[in-house]
DNA sequence: AACCAGGAGACAT
DNA sequence: ATGTCTCATGGT
């Protein structure tokens, strides 16, 4: 893997940042709202519940909900990510100040037993949030660990079970999954657009 | 104008 | 444990 992402790296120099967010509580908010559209909408979403001073875990637990369903319209799904980030609220409140005494597995189990926080979700707040080194296995990467001889995985959990291991023992840093994780979303645009991602592979990667 | 985006839950099989 | 349906909006 270590070899795909300094191929990654090559390819695309400038990543650039890839989970932009103020606070931590920003972030997790982030990656509720952006579950299954684009980052454009979720932004707009984040920028919009800022202007109302609505992302903070004070203001949004408080908040009246049709106030939070106004600001993330632009980010679809509104019915239930309104639901979402006032359990995810709950959560922050209840969790975040021990949190980083947590061990790994326990933090992702706990996540994972908030409504509207999934695999995905989960692992992106682990690594982004509280900074611990793990592999997102999305479709992106799912698409990737196909084209480079991975395995071919279904699903997130599939993939997680068959690869983490071998992932894990490449001992990544925190910040080289940040990284990679971005390299592997950016490839995946990019590898639509060279024709998919086994002809992203051989020219442009040389894989 | 179908297709898909930093997915997850409910429910049936 | 594994499929299928639904949820909403915005850009190609």
């Amino acid at each position: 893997m270590r070899a795909v992402m300094e191929a990654l790296s090559r390819a695309i120099p400038d990543p650039g940042v890839w989970w932009p967010a103020d606070t931590r509580f920003e972030m997790i908010a982030g990656a509720v709202l952006t579950q299954n559209t684009s980052w454009a909408g979720a932004e707009k979403a984040v920028g919009n519940l800022k202007k109302a001073d609505l992302l903070t875990v004070r203001n949004l637990s408080a908040a009246d909900p049709e106030l939070i369903r106004q600001a993330i319209v632009p980010c679809g799904y509104w019915r239930t990510k309104t639901l979402y980030l006032k359990e995810i609220c709950a959560w922050f409140a209840e969790n975040d100040a021990a949190a980083p005494a947590m061990d790994d597995a326990s933090l992702r189990a706990s996540l994972l037993g908030v409504r509207g926080v999934g695999e995905e979700t989960a692992d992106d707040i682990i690594l982004y949030a509280y900074r611990r080194g793990t592999f997102i296995y999305d479709a992106y990467a799912r698409r990737m660990l196909r084209a480079v001889g991975w395995g071919e995985y279904k699903t997130y959990a599939q993939a997680r079970r068959s690869a983490d291991s071998a992932i894990r023992g490449e001992r990544f840093t925190v910040e080289e999954y940040s990284v990679l994780h971005g390299l592997i979303v950016q490839a995946g645009k990019d590898a639509r657009k060279a024709g998919g991602w086994d002809a992203y592979r051989r020219s442009v990667l040389c894989l």
